[in-house]
DNA sequence: GATGAATGAGCGTTCATTCAT
DNA sequence: CATGAATGAACGCTCATTCAT
């Protein structure tokens, strides 16, 4: 097993312990059994658990950045733009329900608040296509003058909440349902 | 100190450290400290711990819808009422940042998940203000016709997301703010 | 209540106790509950736990002593006189099986060792209708040769045996059977 | 120290302390540091405290085996045979009285109630050889026509008793001693 | 005298981390 | 390098005993 292999077996098998059974559901030795290797192998890839899971974090925020952008073009109306990342956002936690709950684990945690408070300056990733786009909404007038934090959470807000409740099986998010959802929350958004 | 006293004690020594730290950052012991008693005394008052965590959230639960139904009359129309609750929410999040971090770790967590899924069959507590109010809403055309589980997402996603913002310091909510916002959130609800 | 009903009531119940779960199935609060009485009023009558235990013992001997001698005569004949107690020991056993539990739970256990390490100086107690009986047996020459401790196993051993078994249900010891069990005893102990 | 000698080391140490002060006068805290591993060793071999005692027991149970079963020959005469068992079981006690200790600590007690319900199906271990015997001596009418589990008690019951008493103390078992003993509890079996 | 709420030491067990092999 | 056995601090919880009422 070459370097990078057994440190993407350890990031999966850590990703999958930890959305189905939470932090706790996720002693080093499982996550070590689950990837095929030593306990200790795990140390000299990640100096240690938090680290473990901070990086996962960005492995992960890094593969969605990739898959939001797909197809995304700067040049179209920003309702247009809008829409292609909420649907896309949607679509992506439908597909990965574990990468959507090691999210949530992640955001819930003493993890999540000092994430955010690291991000208060430098704001980077997923949120800066959102911090774009509304930036250019805001220059338009085409989104409500509110600041760019509450422009997030109605646009972001609703669409985790309807995404928890897609995998818990409380609710099933069609291609039409998305549709609609992500249109409401434009609703919400827009001027 | 008298009897409700001490449990008192333990219940606001046990919000504040789960709040601040989650559930695993507080230690039984440590409640124990903080509350000021032994760590059996817990126990006369709270068989175990997960009992501990769901007696609270009851409590916190029953204290909220006391307050969320101050001043709300239900001859009201649709869109006043949610107006009503929704600035009632945010109101009590911000001046109860403890309260609100508290709810966030119970939802985020294998309790919250039981919890949800006991109240999809015999719903009860202050989202069934909302469900009466959608219910309403719907029978008269007022709100976009979406499951219900879509329209609290829509309606209390955003809610959560800026609390936890203000809290964290991100944005700061005057009254002017919570207003828009609230109307914003009404805006994605509403036909 | 008067203070020797009560006194009763808690020996009756840490009895009860300790002969169906162990010295630690029996925590002095459950005992005190099923007394009726107070936890700390234990702690009038006796000092400590243990002291409860080795009092608790003390009674039972003594009960069991009383209903051992009567119709005992000391004018009859050793071998008659040894089915006589060997018959009253086993239906003893048979009709007070929470007397029996406990006599054993306390035999095997830091108490009985001790119990038994104080005796060997000065011995009391029902043993001693046996050590009686034996030096006279010994003196007639109807016993065998064999230290006092000896016989006393051969007489005493199969009937805690064949006792426990009968309560745990392995066999069901009817008063024709008993006769042949005591009878089996002394054709080990005779000469 | 190797793995197997960690083991064992963990095994000696509980059986003394165990053998000594009891089931819950031997805490894991205690047996680690007797076998000089850490608290948490204990586990890697033992899954919890009962399979630790269980297996304790078992392997107690399979060395006595082996030592009854030397020079056993199942050709020789029954009484023979009793009294070749019955003074192997002896001089095993008395050679090895922690091993005794722990063997009526773990039959007086609910492990050692299981144990014999379990028995009473599918008859295994050291007891068969009784049971074998004692079937053959019916057979021939050479014992008692009395139940299995009485015939038990009669010869069994009273090398238990010595067995404590010897070391206790209370009596010194030599080889004359030892060889009158067992040919008193034939005399109580026989017919 | 009687009570039972309060205590805290002590239990069995887990698991992040280390380090000899 | 990789390993996984070993560690021990820390956890949730119990219960004999005390003491204010």
């Amino acid at each position: 097993m070459a370097k990078l292999e057994k440190r993407d077996e350890i990031v999966r098998a850590a990703l999958e312990l930890i959305a189905e059974n939470g932090f706790h559901g996720a002693p080093m030795a499982m996550i070590a059994e689950k990837a095929g290797v030593g306990a200790g192998t795990i140390y000299r890839y990640f100096e240690n658990k938090d680290v473990l899971i901070n990086e996962l974090y960005r492995d992960l925020e890094q593969r969605i950045y990739t898959v939001l952008m797909e197809g995304y073009s700067p040049e179209k109306p920003v309702r247009e733009r809008f829409i292609h990342i909420g649907t896309a956002i949607l679509r992506y936690c439908i597909a990965n329900p574990l990468d959507f709950r090691y999210l949530e684990q992640f955001h819930n945690s003493p993890y999540g608040v000092v994430h955010r408070r690291d991000r208060i300056l430098g704001e980077t990733g997923e949120k800066d296509i959102y911090l774009e786009l509304f930036k250019e909404g805001l220059a338009r007038h085409v989104v409500k003058e509110l600041p760019m934090v509450v422009l997030f959470a109605l646009a972001f807000g609703p669409l985790i909440t309807v995404a928890r409740d897609h995998i818990l099986g409380f609710v099933v998010l069609d291609e039409a349902l998305i549709g609609e959802i992500i249109t409401a929350c434009w609703d919400g958004v827009k001027r």
